[in-house]
DNA sequence: TTCAATCATTGACGTTCTCAACGAAGCATG
DNA sequence: CATGCTTCGTTGAGAACGTCAATGATTGAA
């Protein structure tokens, strides 16, 4: 009993032993949920990862494009996004004049306290399914994984 | 020790307890390898998940939709990619003639039990730091979280 | 000094997502 | 049987996103 999805729906497939799909599709439900509980604050789920690190460790561009894994062209766009809204500036190093650091304003961590906050909500409701131990297994087998292709 | 990324990266950061985050960058990782597995069977992973489903089920067109969680109209290009190559063709349902069944031909079948090996292969690539016991563990909790949408 | 490498940035291009609309067909109610 | 509501596949447009090549400035090594 209770094998359907839906009324309608497929139901249990092959998709489900791999990995990938699962992934996938649990990252776009995740994503969705996350951007819903963002949208109000005017921030992204891509936007809030950059404010993060922005708040946690004033990164180079290059570390969030790492980090991250996205192009750093894609860096710019969101760093400009954020910078114009004075929620992060760009502050050179004198060190090495090629980089610039992306540091968090008094404004970028005060939205980043409220994003944490409505992030970490709407969290809870798409675990809940999972119990609080189940979601930390869940979160360090995906750290283990989530960074292989940083050597 | 064994505290940094890598040799210039940013390390681990507030973001790995966010299971939303590390979902993202698993699933980009897995993704990019995966359409790397099935680049040279001129398949990427989404095509891959709607012949798997042809192959497994002849499911509607709505079916693939709220099973992959795509746009219907997504699923009509993906449809139209594969039975232009005679992977996949649309079978008119009698009982009701707005719908279309989307059935695997023989051709079908013989490419994706090559595109499901070259997939397995690398998922294991892509799971080396993890138990086969770990993965299952993993499949096993993304899999009570990834259909949440329905239902 | 010279040469290769790295950084941020720009711009272009293709892919993918999201939405609104449409004609065709089913389905319920009267 | 007629009416309206819904669902299906499809089309098309627009935004969002990913990928790649090229550039000027700067660094570091030979």
């Amino acid at each position: 009993m209770e094998a359907e999805r839906t009324a309608a729906g497929i139901g249990p497939s092959s998709l489900d032993s791999d990995a990938s799909f699962l992934l996938a599709r649990a990252s776009a439900v995740a994503a969705a949920a996350g951007n819903g509980a963002l949208a109000g604050l005017g921030l992204k789920v891509r936007s809030y990862s950059v404010l993060a690190l922005a708040v946690e460790c004033s990164p180079t561009q290059r570390g969030l494009a790492a980090h991250l894994r996205l192009d750093p062209s894609q860096i710019v766009a969101l760093v400009d996004d954020l910078e114009s809204r004075g929620l992060v500036h760009r502050r050179p190093v004198p060190s090495d004049r090629r980089t610039r650091t992306v540091e968090a304003t008094a404004q970028g961590v005060s939205l980043f306290t409220a994003a944490r906050a409505a992030v970490r909500s709407v969290e809870r409701a798409v675990h809940s399914s999972l119990s609080e131990a189940e979601v930390d297994v869940l979160r360090g087998l995906l750290l283990r994984i989530a960074y292989s292709d940083l050597t």
